[in-house]
DNA sequence: CTGTTAGCGCATTCAC
DNA sequence: GTGAATGCGCTAACAG
């Protein structure tokens, strides 16, 4: 990677480096006047390419923006990078992309390398997990973090906030009402539905999933129906398949037409796909709803209920949420805080 | 970002930066026996983090590698990242995103920036375009990119090479045969099907889209049947919506059943979409087939025909075939190219 | 095996 | 307005 550097091109323009670099970039004064052509012309020629890197280094700012989410295949989380990734190109920066497995330890091993390279920010996606199993990887990845945002970084996160983490100057949360917007979807659920409920959640300790089992059981409760049964599987697609298989057997022995409430849409979508694959269909065996509106439900039959999250905005936002100037809180910078909507479609019609 | 440096660690330590630096990177030399525990200790204690931008400077080598999408959120770009990001991280480097409009004026800007950032390789997926009005476009990415591998950077291209490009050092593209696996797709469609064929492309011009085009009339021919009429859209999902919904209006005119090929997957899904909401449906009143095969194809109704493409596998061979050290390729690095199937499902049976 | 000396490419104090 | 030093944090030649 050996590029003409800054020196060359001032040498060539014959004017000294410090000039040179003032025209090729907005410094504070004005540099010459034909002086500034002929650098320009100097670069031009000589196929300069500023080395961002030696710039970062000497302003200690990196112009780079941490991602760090579980699968980046995944539509929940590939409509949030593209939203943080406009972000970025808004504030003229670039993304790093990480993918982890969902571990706090994978989430660790990645808040060190973008740590390590100085991004100005990192942005992580995804739920915080309670699991006893993560406690020990949570710390790290906590330590990781506050060592990160006391030197100065920009931490932002979607949803829960880091457990463990105190706060801390840089570091801001984002949340994101699941336990509410479950609760309003059981609810009306509840006024459309007779018979049981059941929930196809992720595993037990994921806080976004049981953000949301713990809202769906309060409308349930508040409507004066009996808790739903909870199945615990991966909080992805073959998670929803799993638990749909376990289901079907169940569907065909019993009587009853349940209501289906999956953690988020790729399991909503795994469990229809498990029931089709068992000769039953949505919404007549079952009803069906998921979480989220992912883009992609628009395609798909029968059409899913769900709960409809602006995810490319919630990517946006806790984007320019973590590279706000320092300071506190600007007065109500517009973000009022995400809010969803409740979207009931035929997958939860009455059978 | 103020951290805390080598020379900090050094001093606590009691040794010379230079020996610190070997100890907590693996110089060639291995360092004193307790010497390198008291560094490890003295940068354990400071909470010492290398910074990787001045280690790039000081080694000309930044473990980063570029990738350029048209939009992550299209789920045969984000399978593509997947493979990518498997492969950056096995070679231990992170990826920098760039998403593009998909023009090649937005490629050079991303290739610009990646450029400046010194990234050790930049991979591009998306089709080229020989539009005329992106010639000169295409120049500038062109000339771009060559002063890249000039400068010792390496570049690997998914499909088609980059318009106006030289084989030059640095320099690989992954091949794929869109052409021949379109043929084959005509062919096997041809024996099942009586009607007439339809394709819905991307834009004239866009290189991916012309190859299966291409590929798909031949087998038409070879077959002995009529060339397909060609309806142009955008190459993705809302283009096919609206090549669905043109030829919708005909559908129901017209008596016979077409046989409709859509250039990609998402826009079949397009199509059927628009389709659908005319009433009409998938393959009773018209056979449907797309390409590429993404993940989520097998949860949509019906199950659509379409040509498998190892995504994953072409995002991490791309990236792989571009790190590889310098010198010509190697003797037949497994990687015989790569290979699709034509696969036949519900969207194509007969009436 | 360890410490010293130079840079890597650039921005930014200072003098002029 | 412009040029000459100094340093960002680290690695790599050298010496010892």
């Amino acid at each position: 990677m050996a590029a003409s550097t800054l020196a060359e091109v001032a040498k060539l323009a014959g004017v000294s480096p410090a000039t040179a670099s003032r025209v090729l970039n907005g410094s504070a004064r004005t540099p010459g006047a034909g002086i500034a052509e002929r650098v320009r012309k100097a670069a031009e020629s000589l196929g300069y390419v500023p080395n961002l890197q030696a710039q970062a280094l000497a302003k200690s700012s990196t112009g780079l923006i941490g991602l760090i989410v579980h699968d980046i295949a995944d539509p929940y989380f590939s409509a949030i990078a593209r939203g943080v990734q406009e972000a970025a190109h808004q504030k003229r920066r670039m993304v790093l992309l990480a993918t982890t497995d969902g571990t706090p330890a994978g989430e660790k091993e990645a808040a060190a390398a973008f740590a390590a390279r100085r991004a100005d920010a990192i942005v992580i996606a995804g739920s915080r997990s309670h699991r006893a199993e993560d406690a020990a990887a949570n710390q790290d990845l906590a330590a990781e973090l506050e060592r990160y945002c006391r030197n100065g970084g920009r931490l932002g996160v979607v949803g829960q906030g880091i457990i463990g983490l105190p706060e801390i100057d840089g570091y801001s949360t984002l949340p994101v009402p699941n336990e509410e917007l479950a609760r309003q979807l059981a609810t009306e659920l509840a006024a459309g539905h007779d018979g049981p409920f059941v929930i196809a959640a992720g595993p037990d300790g994921l806080a976004t999933s049981d953000e949301r089992v713990r809202g769906f059981q309060r409308g349930l409760a508040d409507a004066g129906r009996p808790a739903a049964e909870v199945l615990h599987a991966a909080f992805n697609r073959d998670g929803g398949f799993d638990a749909g298989s376990r289901l079907a057997a169940r569907l065909r022995a019993e009587s009853a037409r349940p209501c289906i409430f999956a953690g988020n849409d790729v399991m909503a979508i795994g469990v229809a796909a498990a029931l089709r694959g068992d000769g039953l269909s949505v919404p007549e065996d079952a009803a069906l709803a998921g979480f989220d509106d992912i883009e992609w439900l628009r395609d798909l039959q029968p059409e899913l209920s769900t709960v409809g999250l602006p995810l490319e905005d919630i990517g946006r936002q806790v984007t320019l949420g973590a590279l706000l100037d320092s300071g506190a809180d600007p007065d109500g910078a517009a973000s009022a805080g995400i809010s969803g909507t409740v979207r009931l479609r035929r997958s939860t019609a009455r059978a």
